[in-house]
DNA sequence: CCGATAACGATGCGATCGCATTGAAACCTA
DNA sequence: TAGGTTTCAATGCGATCGCATCGTTATCGG
């Protein structure tokens, strides 16, 4: 067995500059060339790991998701009020590194009208969001399934509307987050 | 003066190919050549009427605001309650020819994240939607022009989100459409 | 120490890109 | 009807694209 590299090592190393190149130019900014010119290896090498642009552009939501995923989990031995929270804020643009992560994801969300693959991987990563959320608004209010499912989508869809609006520059991502905590600890009577 | 042709009349047929591009392949699938194939006319006719393929993305979020903003001052004689439910409502994907629409924004979306101009657009389009909700909000139920400020940006973030979701197949539109209408139809007790 | 093989770097190819250029109809004015 | 001007279609060009290919180097089991 000849040269052993760190194989998931690699493929991150290409991946973040990939990420930089989405988040600075967009998806369309993507091409074989910039993404290994940005990462400071070569096309060859890029080529190596990823075969086509177009997995390297799936491996990119991919990855995206599965550090995702991985930072929630850390959160597994806290309340259900907090962890509800950490999916609601997770995604508010707080630091450079975190509006950099977000807009990523929109460029990805917009590739994935287009795109099955990836329309694949976000609809399963909704999909789970949706499912998290339930079950800590369960626990934490006390209501049934079906209510908790639908607070649960609000919940989720006003996080995605207000982090759309910070990165388009309408709200601070401080505005953003009062307006979410202010939301979660309300009750609703019908009127 | 010479051969009068009808000139928006040109740039609209020029641009519902690109809109009809933009659905289908995403931003990235736009170039001179494919948006003239889809408009049926030649290549040499989209430079003429818009110079750069820049300068032809950015007519495509130009005119699709505008479009909006003639639908919604065609219910200017309507109650506020009605008005802002158009607001909140339009984009929701109900018809074939609106999830077309709504593609191409959230598409434009995207784009802003790197494009100066299509941001400022977008920009300038949501301040006058949330200046809009507002009023109705104050006019409809009596509120302060903060509070019925910030309850305007929740409804829109909302709408948002819950559009994302019905594009993405997360939700239906009628699903979509009943959570807004739950929502604007409740009142507030903080908890 | 030696072949087999992973891990590339380099290069070539055909396609497509945005854009500039060119020239010809078509039409209005004078 | 002559001429000026708009409206375009056609074409050419240099750059860039994704991808295939080829050759080299480094490593490790035998």
């Amino acid at each position: 067995m000849p040269r052993a590299v760190d194989h998931e090592q690699r493929r991150f190393e290409i991946v973040a500059g990939l990420w930089q190149i989405v988040a600075e130019q967009g998806i369309e900014g993507v091409s074989l060339r910039t993404v290994a010119a940005r990462a400071g290896v070569s096309m060859g090498r890029v080529q190596h790991y990823f075969g086509t642009k177009d997995a390297l552009v799936v491996a990119g939501i991919d990855l995206l998701v599965k550090r995702a995923v991985i930072e929630y989990e850390a959160t597994a031995d806290r309340p259900p009020r907090d962890r509800l929270l950490h999916i609601l804020l997770q995604q508010i643009p707080a630091t450079d590194a975190g509006r950099i992560g977000v807009t990523v994801w929109y460029a990805y969300v917009a590739k994935a009208m287009t795109h099955t693959a990836v329309r694949r991987i976000l609809a399963e990563a909704t999909r789970v969001g949706v499912e998290e959320c339930t079950r800590h608004i369960e626990e934490a209010d006390g209501l049934e399934e079906a209510e908790a499912r639908a607070r649960a989508i609000e919940l989720l869809a006003l996080s995605d509307g207000l982090t759309l609006r910070v990165l388009i520059g309408d709200i601070t991502a401080e505005e953003a987050e009062a307006s979410i905590r202010a939301y979660t600890s309300r009750r609703m009577t019908s009127g």
